[in-house]
DNA sequence: CAATGGAATGTTAGCGCAATCATTTCACTG
DNA sequence: CAGTGAAATGATTGCGCTAACATTCCATTG
């Protein structure tokens, strides 16, 4: 007898020790937790009880191996630091955790690649359902989500080609809003200030030039980008530069609203009125945007929103008895905020 | 035989499948992967060819059932929208990723409670290692803590009465240095803004009445604080208030740098000049602080930095040998950085 | 009061993997 | 060329839990 201490390392109490306490089976003892009504009221208290008293803590591992359901979603972003994203993730936190699900985050660096290994290894950990970012996914990732089975949503903008689901709003048509707002207000002269570039940052940048072009204006020489990430200082930057190779200006587009901020400040410094001299318009209505002088025209996203109904889907998914795949879009659409500094 | 399809339900590849396609053993299949000097180079090879072909993805589960490590560390932040912890969660994620650990991220939302709930769910979880923001867990979040056996870090700042291992820097040493600071510059009716008021908050108070009192300067009435969320907006709120109480204020300290922006978008509504007429002094350090108008005078606080070294200080107790518990403290200090605003 | 059936509880088996110990292989030695 | 030991591989077992099926209990019915 030897043995018995083989391989027990921790003495964590187990349901089997809870059920030995109450003088019953390791099943009822995990039904009492799991399923209170298949189980009588008294028998529930005791358990509840005994649990208490031993201090015992369900190992989650365990059950997943056995239920199949880890009861892990899984979000991939591709950045933390993008304050963007921040209300993605309080929106998703914010449905699962109640609902008992844990999450893991992964963040992509808006790498391809990165999310490729992100996407192997929250499939690893068998997530119940997964969020990624955008639809640019390599081939072998998107290879992997559609034949793992599990849920997915796509989310931050809409398009065709969908891997199952996916909510957002088409960052072409909204980019192409707000320069035509520029437009509209007399401006002709209009750069177009981005940074970091990524497929979303592109198709804005589309947007611009489709409606530059719509209005029968250039923007030749009027498109000011790097791939640095973005930042309130390098907006400044940007602007700099577009003025002393381009010019007279009298409106700027920027990516997003971190990056006409420091536009915006930097005018302040360099004597340029706005809205007089220069218009200045950003992206995403962040909390600050409404703060500053004079207040920053933009375009409000539904972050928080797309993170709620991503979340919400998944769980209609995973926990609903449709096993049948439809795919499904959602366009929340954007808000075109006007203020004074355009 | 009926029963071979029992419970079946999804058709991943296992270990056993790969093993099979090889003509090996299943235990040899998880050297080559796990421990790959423990099997010859020809059988590695061979095994990882089997596992391309037949796109087998390891379960996580069972591999933490088995071994009784899950590879998992969690943190537990009180915010997801204030920046200060996005630095603090890319840090973890840049140290822990590359060695393999995937991290369980709960956000307590500031409310001791939330932090208790998810510390047990974080334990069943069975998380190798788990780093708290602050020091003041409930006592029964400190219990199941300790109790786990599990490497604890606790950050942002530091104190006596450790759990386990602790990094941050004293709040209350910054907020006086920087008071100090703003009494140095000749300022003596100095209003201290700040919201939310969480215990790190309330430290940088006392720090900040502290300095006040050892210069002979009253700070009654010059406090203007708020349980709300901290927020650019509120900053100029809060600085109306405190002016419409108290009237002529030469200098104010904000608890953050959010606030403190807030409070200079303001003067610079209300014809009040920075420094001339009212020195302003943030917290954090926040990358546009640099760049506004005139720019911030602020703490710069080691956030990356503690989320580094929390990090390592954990991987080095998961990996070591070292099960011998010393409590551990770093204190990383902070900076003062004087800008054109005070 | 036996028959009936639903509610409560129990028994068995196995999820997929890795720790442990056992066995085989093989290069090298004297 | 037998003997040696390290390297490579294998067989077995159990981690803690829950699905599936089995049994017991007990109130209700005709």
């Amino acid at each position: 007898m030897k043995k018995n201490q083989t391989r027990k390392s921790s003495n964590r109490v187990t349901l089997q020790d809870v059920a030995q306490f109450v003088g019953i089976s390791a099943i009822t003892v995990s039904r009492a937790l799991h399923k209170p009504d298949k189980v009588s009221e008294t028998m529930r208290i005791k358990v509840e009880a005994a649990v208490k008293e031993l201090g015992y803590i369900p190992n989650r591992a365990a059950s997943a191996l056995a239920s199949a359901e880890s009861r892990i979603v899984s979000l991939i972003i591709p950045s933390l630091t993008n304050s963007v994203f921040s209300e993605v993730i309080r929106a998703v936190y914010n449905v699962l955790l109640p609902e008992g699900y844990q999450i893991l985050l992964g963040n992509s660096h808006y790498s391809p690649l990165e999310e490729e290994r992100l996407i192997a290894t929250f499939l690893e950990q068998n997530s119940d359902g997964i969020i990624v970012t955008g639809l640019d996914q390599t081939s072998y990732g998107r290879q992997l989500l559609s034949q793992s089975g599990v849920p997915i949503v796509q989310i931050m903008e809409v398009g065709k080609d969908i891997i199952d689901m996916n909510v957002g709003f088409s960052h072409i048509q909204a980019a192409y809003d707000v320069t035509c707002h520029l437009i509209d207000s007399g401006r002709k002269s209009i750069a177009f200030l981005g940074a970091r570039m990524d497929p979303r940052a592109q198709r804005r940048l589309q947007g611009f030039q489709k409606a530059m072009e719509d209005a029968g204006l250039s923007w030749q020489g009027k498109i000011s980008t790097t791939y640095q990430p973005s930042s309130v200082k390098l907006g400044g930057q940007l602007l700099l530069d577009v003025i002393s190779n381009e010019g007279k200006l009298d409106g700027i587009f920027c990516l997003n609203d971190d990056l006409a901020m420091g536009a915006l400040f930097e005018c302040q410094r360099s004597q340029i009125r706005v809205p007089e001299d220069l218009a200045i318009a950003g992206f995403n209505d962040l909390e600050p945007s409404s703060c500053v002088n004079p207040a920053l025209t933009t375009v409000s996203t539904p972050r928080f929103e797309m993170g709620e109904i991503a979340a919400k889907m998944l769980l209609n998914r995973m926990q609903g008895a449709t096993t049948f795949k439809t795919p499904q879009v959602i366009d929340l659409g954007y808000k075109i905020i006007t203020r004074q500094s355009t």
